[in-house]
DNA sequence: TTTATTGTTTGTAACGATTACAAACTGTAT
DNA sequence: ATACAGTTTGTAATCGTTACAAACAATAAA
């Protein structure tokens, strides 16, 4: 009856990554884990935990993101020089980034392609590539 | 003898752009448009202007560069949170972007080609698509 | 259990890039 | 010359993010 599994993936996973589950840290892994993939701030994580009733210092909320970024639990994605976005979705894949509003979609694995890339310069590797579509309303009004 | 032909260029642009040619956006654009493709940020463009015996206040070079890219003349790379940066390439093309210093180098238009894209969700138009290859050090010491 | 140890959390000050603003100034038209 | 709208400037203000030291909590040892 109690959803108690979300609760114990998240913890397993905290172990994984060798962190203490924390109070913190299992409630905000919640928040992003539970549900569908995510695209959030830190800003943004904090009122919603916040709003869930949990108590937990921006402070914090940053230093979980970027320890979850670590672990790789989280991927960054940076698309707007103003905010830095933390994605939970860790598989390969793109976005579209819709100018209005500042917000970000999936774009499954598949539908982008790269058809050729040029060699890394002599000395360096790929580390990623990011493909991110920007989105405006439609023209005319 | 004396190179008259890049500051009338610049001067061309500024007109067509609709912008007064002062002698601050004149200095900037020189600085800009002389030479190959650049990528700047408004730190190092306000530093290298002072090196050139330029008078620009900080908040001119934001002011600038902001203008020229409404205007078309410049085009805003967002590849790192911490800073914004400024392509004098305005021609469709992507990046590679070096994590150890931070610096950024064009891929010819070609050298990266998109086999698929996802339609762009209804009511809303693709403004651009964005690749950037980050790359780091080859592995291995 | 206590106790010790080490990792975490927290509030707040500090930062760095960028923007806002009002006053001084300059280009352009009259 | 004069007037006026557009520009520049120094500086204060913003904003997201990081640094820091003190208070706390999780884990291991006794």
């Amino acid at each position: 009856m109690t959803q108690e599994r979300p609760y114990t993936q998240t913890l397993g996973r905290l172990r994984e990554a060798g962190l203490r589950p924390t109070r913190q840290r299992l409630a905000l892994g919640r928040l992003l884990f539970d549900g569908g993939d995510r695209h959030v701030t830190a800003e943004a994580l904090h009122d919603e935990a916040q709003r869930a009733g949990v108590s937990v210092s921006l402070a914090t909320v940053y230093n979980t993101l970027h320890q979850f970024t670590n672990a790789g639990l989280l991927r960054e994605v940076v698309v707007d020089s103003a905010r830095t976005y933390f994605d939970t979705n860790i598989d390969d894949h793109h976005h579209f980034f819709i100018e209005r509003d500042g917000s970000l979609m999936d774009i499954a694995g598949d539908d982008v392609t790269i058809g050729s890339l040029p060699p890394a310069p002599e000395g360096m590797d790929i580390a990623r590539v990011d493909v991110i579509v920007r989105l405006h309303d439609r023209a005319g009004k």
